[in-house]
RNA sequence: GCAGGUGUAGUGUAGUCUGGUCUAGCACGAGAGCCUUCCAAGCUUUCAACCCGGGUCCAAAUCCCGGCACCUGCACCA
């Protein structure tokens, strides 16, 4: 089994996520978070909010349910539902255009009867095995509202981002009229995949946390550029090279500040919630695979087993200009005396991605076959399990107590009392618990317990007191503990 | 969406080819209890499954058809 496959199915035992409607044969492309993964997926979001709030980024919630004419603005429409051919023999699959082409006409149909009729009266060939082909259809990628209740039709978004450029007037409003400004946006977004798999990858409704981050055309400035870490850079001209963000800056091989910014931010958030420094690549997108909004396109791709995933999308886009022309509402804000229409840096993050990527790179089988999730502390469903050694000699009752006075502090603590010691332990392994305290018989008579630490399994004892005081994660003794095994 | 493969308790599997003691076995797990003074120990006991729907047959987990889901490859992934 690979990683992956031990990944889902420690997922599904334990509760961080399974296929969602199963009892009812399920439905492909949708996946449940369970009672861990909740939590998990929470801490997640967390990390990326707070990354970016400490960037002096704002926020917004706007719905799932847009009208047409904001996607007919931003290019949706038109660029997400194709005419498609499939060769009736072969089953080769192609855009209307491209066997058209191969045809020698050029014409640009719109509609899937005009096609057929076009395909009718004239002879279009697969361009693989030559079967001529009569029939066109419409591969649509966004999920269409059928009843309307407004006047025009309404779409379940595909992107977030189009939720915050229709409020830019507003939100730089509230950001008093500065520039650059990031704004960021948690929320469902909705694909109608074609062929769903890979669990949380590719689901037909994902969660995403788009930043947009609004900056002057001829600078694209966000902020200094510190070195930072060294990182693995795939451009799209040019050989893999490892440098840090502010070389690959200045060497051009990332065109513009604010890029390069946010690859570097990128780059920490997704180390902080567990990703490894050597399993994480920034690669550029090549020109025929850019999406239809943006110039250009740096992915934070993770290694998960032997393929490289898009965790994150960082685009550089100008959505603003188009919605400017369309609803003829002033998208310019005033910078040195001059209006300015601001350009736009997108870190757009699949939070599904990024939770089964760190699963992933986290899992980890001991030699005895016990698996472990070494998940960093901050995303961890648990911070600490309570247990008393044996129930007896009121062990147990003692143990409840701390258990009780604990969660005042912290509510991210674990108590289990079933099962010997050491299988208890292996169950907080298994979920990536940083922390086991255990209650035994000095506790009764020093008033201190053990302390054990995950991924060593070293212990320490501390007192009881302490953990009332300090809780878990912010614990004066704990980070001694953990600073000795480093 | 196409082609091939797979589908048995919460998980991993035996059984399917060759229909019949299958009243579906095993292990892990989970629950209750006992025991137990630090890494899935042991004992007692309980829980829990043939993906769904048709068909063939005296008889279907097993054979056939349809559907659904998953896996692999191709295509798709703004």
């Amino acid at each position: 089994m690979n990683v992956y496959e031990q990944v889902i199915e420690l997922a599904k035992r334990r509760g961080f996520f399974w296929p969602s409607y199963s009892i009812y044969g399920g439905e492909s492309g949708f996946y449940d978070y369970g009672p861990l993964g909740v939590m998990l997926k929470d801490n997640v979001i967390k990390a990326w909010k707070e990354a970016y709030i400490a960037e002096g980024g704002i926020m917004i919630d706007t719905p799932v349910i847009v009208p047409e004419s904001v996607f007919r603005t931003s290019g949706h429409i038109e660029k997400f539902s194709d005419l498609a051919t499939e060769c009736p023999k072969c089953h080769n699959r192609e855009k209307l255009e491209t066997v058209m082409k191969a045809a020698g006409s050029d014409l640009v149909l719109k509609s899937e009867d005009e096609a057929d009729k076009f395909l009718q009266d004239n002879t279009v060939k697969c361009v693989k095995c030559g079967t001529r082909i009569t029939k066109a259809f419409e591969s649509k990628q966004m999920f269409k509202i059928p009843e309307q209740v407004s006047s025009g039709n309404l779409y379940l978004r595909p992107e977030t981002a189009q939720g915050i450029f229709v409020n830019f007037k507003l939100l730089n409003t509230v950001f008093r009229g500065k520039l650059p400004m990031a704004v960021a946006q948690l929320g469902k977004g909705f694909r109608n995949e074609i062929s769903p798999r890979q669990s949380l990858l590719r689901m037909k409704e994902l969660n995403m946390g788009e930043v947009e981050v609004f900056v002057i055309p001829e600078k694209k400035f966000w902020k200094d550029l510190s070195p930072g870490e060294q990182i693995k850079f795939a451009p799209k001209n040019g050989p893999e090279v490892v440098s840090d963000v502010k070389n690959a800056f200045e060497k051009g091989i990332i065109s513009s500040n604010a890029m390069a910014y946010f690859i570097n931010k990128t780059y920490n958030i997704l180390k902080s919630i567990g990703l490894h420094h050597g399993n994480i690549r920034f690669r550029q997108q090549h020109d025929d695979e850019l999406a239809h909004y943006s110039v250009d396109s740096w992915d934070a791709e993770a290694l998960l087993d032997d393929s490289w995933v898009e965790v994150v999308g960082i685009a550089d886009r100008n959505d603003l200009k188009k919605h400017q022309d369309a609803t003829g509402e002033s998208m310019s804000v005033k910078v040195d005396d001059r209006d300015v229409i601001p350009s736009i840096i997108e870190p757009a993050y699949g939070i599904d991605r990024m939770a089964l990527s760190l699963l992933m790179h986290s899992f980890y089988t001991r030699e005895n076959g016990f698996k472990v999730l070494r998940l960093p502390e901050r995303v961890a469903p648990y911070h600490a399990a309570i247990l008393p050694l044996v129930n007896k000699d009121g062990l147990d009752g003692l143990a409840r107590e701390l258990h009780e006075k604990i969660l005042e502090l912290d509510p991210y603590v674990y108590f289990d009392q079933s099962g010997s010691i050491g299988k208890r332990y292996a169950r907080q392994d298994e979920i990536g618990t940083p922390y086991c305290i255990t209650l035994d018989q000095d506790t009764i008579k020093e008033k201190t317990v053990t302390v054990r630490e995950r991924d060593t399994t070293k212990q320490a004892r501390i007192s009881m007191d302490s953990l009332v005081e300090h809780g878990i994660l912010t614990n004066p003794d704990i980070r001694k503990f953990r600073e000795s095994l480093q």
